[in-house]
DNA sequence: CATGAATGAGGGTTCATTCAT
DNA sequence: AATGAATGAACCCTCATTCAT
């Protein structure tokens, strides 16, 4: 509207990344980031090369971008977990939206691309990093919140270990989810519906401990 | 000294072949698959690039023999596992070593790099996936030996659901273990004792079910 | 303007592709297909390298390309000679043309880089072939057509050996008059004279002898 | 024997750049002097190709020993076709050891090969034209010497007119032979004999016209 | 704002040639 | 004399990026 030098918040503007991004994200899908060239991208935008360079300095920069929202995806699918009446059933229906390819979830062969690049890039780890401890701190107020026993996660050591192993297997089911698409869905949700069962079996046992004397860690 | 039409096999040409692969392991390391070139290869081995070509046919060809070494050491590992005197330990150790960077182990960055790959590649994917199986394969065994209780691993569902827990959680925390290298060991290595503890729990528990009646499988 | 997915036939698209070819054949006429690089051509374009492979597939498609130019020039080359008055004339001036290098005109080291490469690139020798044999129907018909005694070119033996034979003189002269620049023209016509007026002794003496009695074959 | 340290010329030297040049021909006959590797020349002759380089400097060494072979094949056939009882047949045996490939012949897709270098490089150019000289002038001398009449050969231009003419159809007809190698022989004889019959048609008429009256030259 | 032609550095690969053994 | 490992320049080709229109 305005004779604005800085178009970047043009609502077309934005409504242009937009349009670059979700092309890049699907590129990107099918042939990595490296595989992904400036000029797939713009085809499947349906927009010329020479356009992208006025939204994005660089390819590095829509990689950058693309990473963000998906980090920025997961911690939505943090959101859901939350919200879900089961927590099994959030944790396998943010499985399936990983493999699902959809634009707004986070998605098993970016999140290894992402990894791969986060050991290489810095500046990437640390977006990693950042997006990880977010996450990891959300997820310990929701499980200090709905535990039976506070007790047990007064321990931040045993509780960093129980977020650690929940992230692990979820990142670790999702990956092999994705690599083996064959994968029984049924298999899926019965190893992690085991997992968790184990995770709230140990709770339970450490709060009954706790509840017999006042505070006997057994490691 | 014997009339060898096929130079492949003399003891240069297998040290020299180890040359490249192993500069390779370490271009690969740090500028993953697409970013590492022949020069760079070349260079980290201190030979030519053309010389390279003498014992690899392409790049590709380099790059499926890494991932077949590193699938290799991924059997390796599994084979320490199994002949430690502690599962528990037998698998951090082997954690630890994915972090290392070791030549002769499995390496975290490595099997990002050779996941997202598999992911577009069909014939690394299947490479992988027969890996994979076989890994599975052994490890079945292992657990069905050991078990406590037979019964629990008739159910080849209940097994697999094990089976692909324990490999999702081992590599999901070699993942942040390589991921974040200021991950504290002993927070892996409770994280790990609470997982495996929990399989074991369940087991008994199984057992303890199983001995009260015949058969009755509660999911 | 126009709403268009192939840029290939834009009027510029079509200018730089004959730009291309143009600096492909004098290269090709300098260095042979094999000698010169794309460099080269790029070079003689007045382009970069990378352009080229804008509007050519690969090099072997420019060489492709430059075949069939020039067989296309041999096809019109022929039907200057048919429309001229003067057959041996139109026969000279081709060879002339073949000698002057001209764009538009086939030119005799092309003509045996063209040969050379149909000896080992099997498309290469069916486009080669099909060529010929298009040329051959339409000399056969145009003898037909002007011949003192159309009985010469009922016995297809004879026909396709005194094609082949004009074929045969008309492309060794050409070879020879571009082999050796010096050549005098003079020369060149006197043999190719005396060639034709033999073809044509041959043929009357062949009418006379039909007229004797209907059916004589004398080989 | 002797120490001698120009080596060139022992018996096992010659047999060597023997062996090395009957294996480079094949190599050039299959892929051409271009397509043809040092690699692939070693390998057909049995040897390593380090040694290659202590008989020749240089590939451009072996292409040049390898086309004045074939330029002294070529006077070879010469002195057979003259020896020959029949000159169609002495020719038609000459064309068609072309198509053979054998050793001792010339050969059609390296004429071809050498024609073409031969437009680019001077040296070589040189080097075909003065075999073409001597060619010329036996040719010359034989036609002389065999005329039914010496005055033909009086006039130079008419003479060279002649073996111009011969050697063009006999080149045409060689590569159009190796072109199309289904070209059925019997065509060959017969567009070869009825030119050979041509040639002496004129030679006859023009004896019968020169014993008319002293001179008269007609074209 | 948008295009897509143009650039040129750099990638994988080949191969004539050299040289230590 | 002979090997074949080693070199490095040059090749074909790709692609991130720029710029005239």
């Amino acid at each position: 509207m305005m004779n604005d030098p800085e178009h970047a918040f043009t609502e077309r503007a934005l409504k242009q990344r937009e349009r670059i991004l979700e092309a890049a994200r699907l590129c990107f899908l099918k042939r990595g980031f490296h595989g992904a060239s400036i000029a797939d991208i713009a085809h499947e935008a349906g927009m010329s090369p020479g356009l992208i360079y006025r939204y994005f300095p660089s390819k590095q920069a829509i990689i950058k971008a693309i990473i963000e929202r998906q980090l920025e995806s997961g911690r939505r699918a943090l959101e859901e977990i939350k919200s879900a009446e089961d927590f099994v059933q959030g944790i396998l229906n943010a499985i399936e939206h990983w493999r699902s390819g959809c634009a707004n979830h986070m998605n098993a062969p970016l999140f290894l691309e992402i990894s791969a690049e986060a050991t290489r890039d810095p500046e990437i780890a640390a977006t990693v990093e950042e997006a990880d401890r977010l996450i990891k701190n959300h997820l310990l107020e929701a499980m200090q919140r709905t535990a039976r026993s506070k007790v047990l996660y007064q321990d931040p050591r045993r509780a960093n270990a129980r977020i650690l192993l929940l992230m692990s297997v979820v990142e670790g089911l999702a990956i092999r989810a994705c690599r083996d698409p064959q994968l029984d869905p049924d298999l899926l949700r019965c190893a992690l519906t085991k997992f968790i069962a184990g995770l709230q079996a140990d709770e339970r046992e450490y709060a009954a401990a706790a509840q017999a004397h006042s505070s006997c860690t057994k490691t």
